[in-house]
DNA sequence: CTGAAAGCGCTTACAG
DNA sequence: CTGAAAGCGCTTACAG
C-alpha cells in the first residue's frame, strides 16, 4: 500500500483549511512543532528565532492565512484599478462606483497602474490592503487573477479588452450592436461609401465594433471594400491622421465611423483641413458619447456607452461576490444606444443614390 | 484661591489625554465607575446595558478616543473628498494625488459629497476610516474642520472657494494674476471693449479673476464699464446665455473673457448663433485649460491652471502634516500661465484703434 | 535559540 | 442591568 502521504497537521488533503474557525498562533505553533511564543516572535519580526524555525513558521502562517485578531479579514473597500487614469472615461466610472459603494457604506480606493505588462510594484499594496473586492478597468493578467483568487479576493473586469476565461466576471457594453447601429444609421441616410477607423486589432471592443460595421454594411447590400477600413490607436491625433489618408483618396468616403469619440474629433480636424463641411460634405459618427462631444461644432452623432451604469452594475456585482454570495450572472453587457446629433446627414447630392 | 476644578480622572486640565499610553477599556471603566465587562458590552453594541450607563460610557469612549488594540491608529490612506465628481477637473486632480500617494505607498480613497450644506451622511464613514489625512476639493464646513481637528486628522483644502481662517492649510492657483494676464493679452491685441463673464460673486477664485480683469483694464487705461461685467454660474449653458445677452447689445464687446472654460465653450455657441466668427469678429479667452479646449474649433486661448501640480503639492502637504511634521508653509498658490491658441486676434478693423 | 510562566486587554458565560 | 470569574489569544520578560 501507499504510505500515509496526506496525514498532515489537521486538515485533510484539501489545502488551505479555510472553512473552520479562525487560525490562531497556537494552531500554527502546534503544526510547526514549536511553542506559542516562538510563533509570536516570527509574526512580529522579532529576533531570537533560528532562520530554520522562522522559515518553517512563516510557511505555515502563509499556508493557513493567519491574521492577527484585530486585523479584520476584510476591509470595507472596493479597489478600483485603472491602467490609465487620464481618459475622460475615468470620472464617469469613478462616479458610478462611488455612488454604489457609498450606498453600501464601502470606501472606494482608486489606483493607477501603468500600461506596462510587468506587474506594477504597488499591486502588492493593493492586494495587501485586503479589499472586499477589486474592480479592474481593462485587463488583469493571469498572474494577478491567480493572486487574487489565492487570497480569496473577488474581482470584476470592467470592459475587458481581451478574451477572458469563462469564469471571470466582467461588465462590458454591446459593442457589436453599437457598431451595427452606427453604421445602419449611415446607410439609412443613403451613404454608400462608409469608412471605418477602427482601433487596434487586438482590442476586443474594437474588433466587435468593426464586426458590427461589417454586418450593417452587408445587411445594406454594400460591398466590403477593404480600403474603407483603417486601423489606428484610439487617440485624436491618430484619428486625424487616419482621416487625412481616407479623405485624400479620389473616391473618398462620404461618411466615417470612428472607433471612439477621440478619433472622431480627429476626423473633425482632418475635415476642416481638407475644407470639408460636416455634415454637408462628410458625416461622422463616434463611439462613447463623452460629455464634450455634445459641445463641439457640430455636435457629434455617437454611440452612447452607458459608462456610469456599467460602473454601477460592475460594483454591485463585485460587492455581491465580496459578500461571498453567488451572483445571478458573472458576465454582462449593457446596451449601447445611438445618439443622433448634427454630424450626420444624407450624402452630398452628387454621390447620393437615393435623393 | 480658585477650587481644583481640573482635578479630573487622570489627565491634567488639557483635554483629550492623547500623549500618554493607549487608553484601555479598564481605564474607561474606572473613569465611568463601571466594570470592564460593561464597557466591553457598550463598545461592541451588545444589549444588557442601561441607556444611562451606555450614554456615559460612550461619552468617555469618544472623549478619550478609545480604539480596539488591533485597529491601527492611522490607516495609510489619504481621503480625497469632492463636492461634485462630474467636472473634467476631477481626473486631473485624482491623477496628481494618486501619483504622490503611490510614491509614499499610501492609498487614495475617493468620495463624493453633495453640494448641499448639510453634512453628508457618509462624512462620518470618512472620518471613522481614520485616514492619514484628508484632502478636500472645495469647502469644508467649520464643523467638519473642527471634527477632523478633534480626531487629530490633518487636512488640506484644495482651491478654497471662500475665505478661510489663517491656520487652514490650502493649495490654490494664482487666480488674480491669471485674470490679469488674460485681460492684458486682449488689451495688447488692441481690444478696448472687453467683457467678462464672471462666476458667482461669492466664489473666491471668481472674485480674484474678476479683480485681475479690472486691474488689467485699468492698467491699459480703459474705462471700467459695469455693463461689460456679468455674473453667471460656471457652466456652458449659463456662459452661453450670458454671452447671448452681451452680444445682443448694440455696442457689443470685441472680446469676452470667461471665468472658466465651460463658460467659454458657451460663448462659442452664442457666437455661432449670432453668426460671429471667432477670432475674426470676437476674441474669447477661458480659464482652466481643460484638455478638451485644445480640440475645439478654434482651439481656445485660456489660462492654464496647473491642476495636477496643485494636486501633487496639496497631497505632499497633507501627507507631511499626516506624519505629524511641520510644513514649511500651510498655504500656497501655484502660478497660472496664459496659453495662447487661436481664439484671440486683434479686433475687427472697424472697431480697432491700433490697426 | 527556545519555551514555561506571568501578564495584558478583551470577551463570554453566568450568578445575583 | 451589573460585575466577579474564567477563558482566549497574544506578548513580554526571563530561565535554561
Amino acid at each position: 500500500m501507499a504510505d500515509h502521504a496526506a496525514d498532515g497537521p489537521a486538515d485533510d488533503g484539501g489545502g488551505a483549511g479555510d472553512a473552520s474557525r479562525p487560525v490562531t498562533i497556537a494552531y500554527i505553533a502546534e503544526s510547526a512543532g514549536v511553542s506559542v511564543p516562538t510563533v509570536s516572535k516570527v509574526i512580529n519580526g522579532k529576533s531570537g528565532v533560528s532562520a530554520d524555525t522562522r522559515a518553517r513558521v512563516e510557511e505555515l502562517v502563509n499556508r493557513y492565512g493567519y491574521r492577527k485578531p484585530g486585523a479584520s479579514h476584510r476591509n470595507n473597500v472596493v479597489e478600483l484599478v485603472f491602467r490609465e487614469l487620464k481618459d475622460m472615461w475615468a470620472v464617469e466610472i469613478i462616479r458610478g462606483v462611488e455612488r454604489v459603494a457609498r450606498r453600501h457604506r464601502v470606501g472606494v480606493m482608486v489606483s493607477e497602474f501603468g500600461l506596462h505588462d510587468t506587474p506594477a510594484p504597488h499591486w502588492d499594496d493593493t492586494v495587501s490592503r485586503r479589499p472586499s473586492c477589486v474592480l479592474s478597468v481593462a485587463q488583469l493578467s493571469e498572474a494577478e487573477r491567480a493572486q487574487l483568487k489565492a487570497k480569496g479576493i473577488p474581482f470584476v473586469v470592467f470592459d475587458p479588452t481581451t478574451e477572458l476565461p469563462d469564469d471571470v466576471p466582467f461588465v462590458g457594453a454591446t459593442n457589436w450592436s453599437g457598431g451595427r447601429a452606427a453604421t445602419r444609421h449611415l446607410t439609412e441616410l443613403g451613404h454608400r461609401r462608409i469608412a471605418m477607423i477602427s482601433g487596434p486589432e487586438d482590442v476586443l471592443c474594437c474588433a466587435a465594433r468593426l464586426d458590427g460595421y461589417r454586418s450593417a454594411m452587408q445587411a445594406a447590400g454594400l460591398p466590403a471594400d477593404p480600403d474603407l477600413v483603417v486601423h489606428a490607436p484610439l487617440t485624436r491625433e491618430d484619428g486625424c491622421a487616419a482621416a487625412r489618408s481616407l479623405l485624400a483618396r479620389p473616391d473618398r468616403p462620404t461618411a466615417i465611423f470612428a472607433a471612439n469619440d477621440l478619433q472622431a474629433l480627429g476626423v473633425y480636424q482632418a475635415a476642416r483641413e481638407a475644407g470639408l463641411r460636416i455634415p454637408d460634405d462628410l458625416s461622422v459618427v463616434g463611439f462613447d458619447d463623452l460629455p464634450v462631444v455634445a459641445w463641439v461644432d457640430p455636435p457629434l452623432t455617437t454611440v452612447h456607452q452607458p459608462l456610469t451604469e456599467m460602473a454601477v452594475a460592475a460594483t454591485e456585482l463585485a460587492l455581491t461576490l465580496g459578500r461571498g454570495e453567488e451572483a445571478p450572472q458573472v458576465g454582462l453587457e449593457l446596451a449601447t444606444t445611438l445618439t443622433v446629433r448634427s454630424s450626420t446627414a444624407p450624402p452630398p447630392a452628387t454621390d447620393a443614390r437615393g435623393h
